[in-house]
DNA sequence: CTAGGGTGTTACCGGTCTGTAACTATGCAG
DNA sequence: CTGCATAGTTACAGACCGGTAACACCCTAG
């Protein structure tokens, strides 16, 4: 009952919030169509005049998503306008928060692991926008000044990442629970190291 | 037709080991129970006298997978008798290769990506052996004297688990790609640090 | 008032899913 | 040879899946 997203806007906004969420919440082969329509108030053949399959529905989520982190990075720009050591900061601080929101991990990192075949046109968008947030992280570390910025922006991405899925099987008791510490500790010691 | 692992054995052995297969490659919501059996080169009857459920089957799954876990401790053991700290690099050795197999990422995330309900009997059973992997990590990090054993331990997990989604999602050329150096790094630095 | 696009409704298609029933074939122990 | 456990076969139940056809409805633009 959780999942009956059914403000009135467009049917197209709604089928598209409602299965973003239904998505993350019980998985992408865990929802049929029937399911997302009936919560978002609307039938089967308007989510089909909408979109060309379910396929196409799950691209669109996952674009949805990224669009959400990609308000994130704004916000962070916002928040510390040219402090990019503090937007860095900011950054830890927000994964944790994501870490302890739900134990679903990330909705990306899910579909990848749900759609296996390789042609899954899902599977370029994952790519694409995963590769994006790597860039973004790898910038803002540069921007930092921190010396192996590559080096710094993949070890927090994989910490995080690992966070999450840690999250996801045994809780947010187990290792995921010293993120932050481990992270700040690598901005520490990247920042006291030279550059290369 | 990868997956035809007809070897003559028992049915029940033909079975969990096809099923660990498919499962991996295709996941589990991906996988019919009908597909299993006949890749397996015997029918859903049989299946069904020896597993009383699908979910019973990837329970099993799940321990075999385990079980060839905990087999590779004891190789680190055999291979460097009592040397603790060798162990813990041959520990990396091997979670690198494991990151150049193939790109499906950890078979126990998986499940608990596909799995949803909070109640399923194989996220009790995820979160038991991801724990008892842990204490393993730790024991061995503490045995190699390191200072702050348990959180050298659950960095070196995330960045594994990291690793595993990352390969999934953009590749093996992504942030994974420098999964031994971050780990090296860690494992000199804490080395180099005064136990708390 | 009217025309038409967006929407809702119902029913349906062919396929797949987990799980079961009833029966047959095989192989081995006594 | 007999008896019994194990395994194979066929068919089926009941539900759900993604996707489509045909038609009725309503709201708004002209």
């Amino acid at each position: 009952m959780t999942d009956g997203v059914v403000e009135r806007s467009r049917p197209r906004d709604r089928i598209l919030e409602t299965a973003r969420d239904m998505f993350h919440k019980h998985g992408i082969k865990g929802v049929g169509v029937d399911a997302i329509t009936e919560a978002a108030g609307t039938n089967k053949m308007t989510l089909y005049r909408h979109f060309e399959s379910k396929d196409e529905l799950i691209v669109e989520c996952l674009r949805a998503n990224a669009a959400k982190a990609g308000a994130m990075w704004e916000a962070f720009e916002a928040e510390f306008p040219g402090d990019k050591l503090a937007q860095l900061h900011a950054w830890v601080r927000k994964a944790a928060f994501m870490l302890n929101a739900d134990g679903r991990g990330c909705d990306m990192a899910n579909a990848a692991a749900e759609l296996t075949e390789p042609e899954h046109p899902a599977r370029l968008v994952i790519k694409e926008l995963k590769e994006a947030q790597r860039a973004r992280l790898v910038t803002l570390c540069r921007d930092a000044g921190i010396g192996q910025a590559e080096l710094l922006a993949d070890t927090l991405s994989l910490l995080f990442e690992g966070a999450r899925v840690s999250v996801q099987t045994v809780g947010s008791e187990g290792p995921s629970a010293q993120f932050v510490r481990m992270a700040e500790g690598l901005i520490v010691s990247f920042r006291g190291a030279a550059a290369s």
